[in-house]
DNA sequence: ATAGGCTGTCGAAGCGCTTCGACACCTTTC
DNA sequence: GAAAGGTGTCGAAGCGCTTCGACAGCCTAT
């Protein structure tokens, strides 16, 4: 374990001097610069994280807090994830992997123990229990999501009400008269997660004022649970002949299910995804979809945290805007039968 | 931010006391104890990571590698990783995540700052850049997966040759003679990661011995790539009836080309999967699949790490043994036409 | 020439914790 | 009743780094 003291020694400098060459807080010549990072070479120095911490009270750590449930959107939160870690090293900062499951304790342990210097929040729901911990504290912090009160808060998001109308729209627009909301599995809504409920409120807005039908049905992912959900919708609104999806594991067996039933698309019905990009083009139609940007939130809540830590940036709500891709999805609407 | 002197100083007691009262490494009296740990809890003291770091040379930190790829097997790195943070806190320890982008360079950062005491390295290359690293390393470290020398090494994963093994088993049981394999994409085979490799390995050497016909076909995930690989196999092979699946994004996309050929599963081909059990079952087809015990796997490297860490332990390869569960997309291979 | 301002470097004082040796006190034991 | 052995507590010495004030040396402006 090679220290300060000795890369000092080593070049025949003051340990301060050492010091300020890595963290160039103070000037220092050419000359004594170069000296001193030949013999950080030479030994293989790298400084003490604990002692830095300790001297500086900055541990260089951002905590991200993850949702536990492995069970829904996984790989939005695989590459937000990603992203945010990937980020955070461009800015000289590592990631801390904290799951939800210790709920608002985690956020005291890191805040109070000084384990990180900010904090990026994943899965927040509307009337989140962390939310006033963070707002408390003195450390920065950003969700990724959007609670009901975003004051005093840092938030970036998809502006997914904006989704949900522009979704509305698009098959509007083509014709359809009746649409069907696939949504997010029931413990989903139940636990009040702003995304999905904001969907949903911009759908349902925009369809009341262009005049269209919408049904809305939570489902589980998987085969079994979206044959009942299906057939419940045309047992109730046969005359459905637009969907929109918003549950990346009912995608395929939704199409599936389509199929099976002779119904073509986009002849005959047309299907809006909510999801990534990725899933939308490997499906087996390529969808029509307003894309997740999971990277591009990663990324946002990043810069905005560093931003916070080095004294600029202040509290704010991000909305991305969301963009509709269209595939091979959607289509016009078929002519209603008998007319 | 209350420190260990103030919580000192409100109970009576010397700082050193108030130490060992949370660290245990001495005994206490009942009374001393108690009286401490009620000012702990009223001055809402958390210690400082960074000074604890320090002084103990421990950060309580694991550090998990993984990999950059936001493209193959998501979900199963998502589930080790939330594992591993989760049994991990249950040790007292944090997770500290990093990407494969770094590389070799992570291992010397991490490892040389002492900001982690322990490494998880996922994603695992037959001949790994990393390897030599942990190897001469001081700080102990697990491999999920398998690379080409073990030696020095402690390593937990699925035995993929036994899973290969299983599979054909399996098949050649039902009467399958013809059986093609669909693996991950080419760039998994390009970079040796030890996985695919075994498996392949397995149902190879399986199939020589029971006289079993097989085909291996690289596939990108995805719906026009697997129709132009499920083209080419019955192309070269007619006769296969049986299909083992060894790519998620794959598995979805196969089914529903064959409902489209005609070909119903099980009766006239059949199809094993080697995917994460909830993948499984979603399917439009309930699959027979080899289940990735991706839980188990992060529970055991933490566990094994732990063990090091507390000075018990020693380098150890671990291969959690397959087990195949049938479900419904196996049966009897149908008998030859015209015979 | 001299005051004033830069620049580059150093020494020393912590940051908050762990841990080691010391020691006071209380039991045992013969 | 003294020696031996436990307990429970304290004081002090760091752990390796950052950062503040000091200051030597030099340049510029008067």
């Amino acid at each position: 374990m090679v220290t300060l003291a000795e890369v000092a020694q080593h070049a025949g400098v003051s340990a301060s001097t050492v010091s300020y060459v890595l963290s160039g807080k103070r000037s220092i010549s050419a000359t004594t610069r170069q000296r001193v990072e030949q013999s950080i070479r030479e030994l293989g120095y790298h400084p003490n994280a604990g002692a830095r911490a300790l001297a500086s009270s900055r541990s260089n750590i951002i905590a991200l807090m993850i949702p536990l449930r492995t069970d829904m959107y996984v790989p939005v939160m695989m590459e937000i994830a990603i992203a945010v870690a990937t980020c955070a090293r461009t800015h000289g900062y590592d990631v801390l992997l904290l799951t939800g499951e210790e709920g608002p304790d985690a956020v005291r342990r890191v805040t109070g123990s000084g384990l990180a210097d900010a904090m990026i929040v994943m899965d927040v729901e509307l009337h989140d229990e962390r939310l006033p911990l963070l707002r408390e504290s003195d450390r920065p912090s950003v969700l990724i999501g959007l609670p009901a009160d975003t004051s005093g808060l840092t938030c970036v998001d998809l502006d997914f009400r904006a989704t949900g109308a522009l979704c509305v729209e698009h098959l509007a627009t083509l014709g359809h008269r009746d649409i069907a909301v696939i949504g997010e599995a029931p413990a989903v809504y139940e636990r009040h997660t702003g995304f999905a409920e904001r969907t949903l409120d911009g759908l349902r807005t925009r369809a009341r004022e262009l005049g269209v039908r919408l049904l809305h049905r939570p489902c589980e992912g998987g085969y079994d649970a979206m044959a009942a959900t299906l057939a419940r919708i045309f047992d109730e609104r046969p005359d459905t002949t637009g969907f929109v999806v918003q549950n990346e594991s009912a995608v395929e067996p939704l199409l599936a299910l389509l199929r099976q039933q002779g119904r073509a698309v986009p002849e005959d019905v047309s299907v809006v995804a909510v999801c990534p990009d990725q899933v939308a083009v490997q499906a087996s139609v390529r969808l029509t979809s307003v894309a997740i940007p999971a990277q591009e939130m990663g990324r946002r809540a990043v810069e905005h945290l560093v931003a916070k830590l080095d004294g600029r940036g202040d509290d704010e709500v991000v909305l991305l805007a969301p963009e509709l891709t269209e595939r091979a999805s959607t289509g016009p609407a078929p002519s209603p039968a008998g007319s």
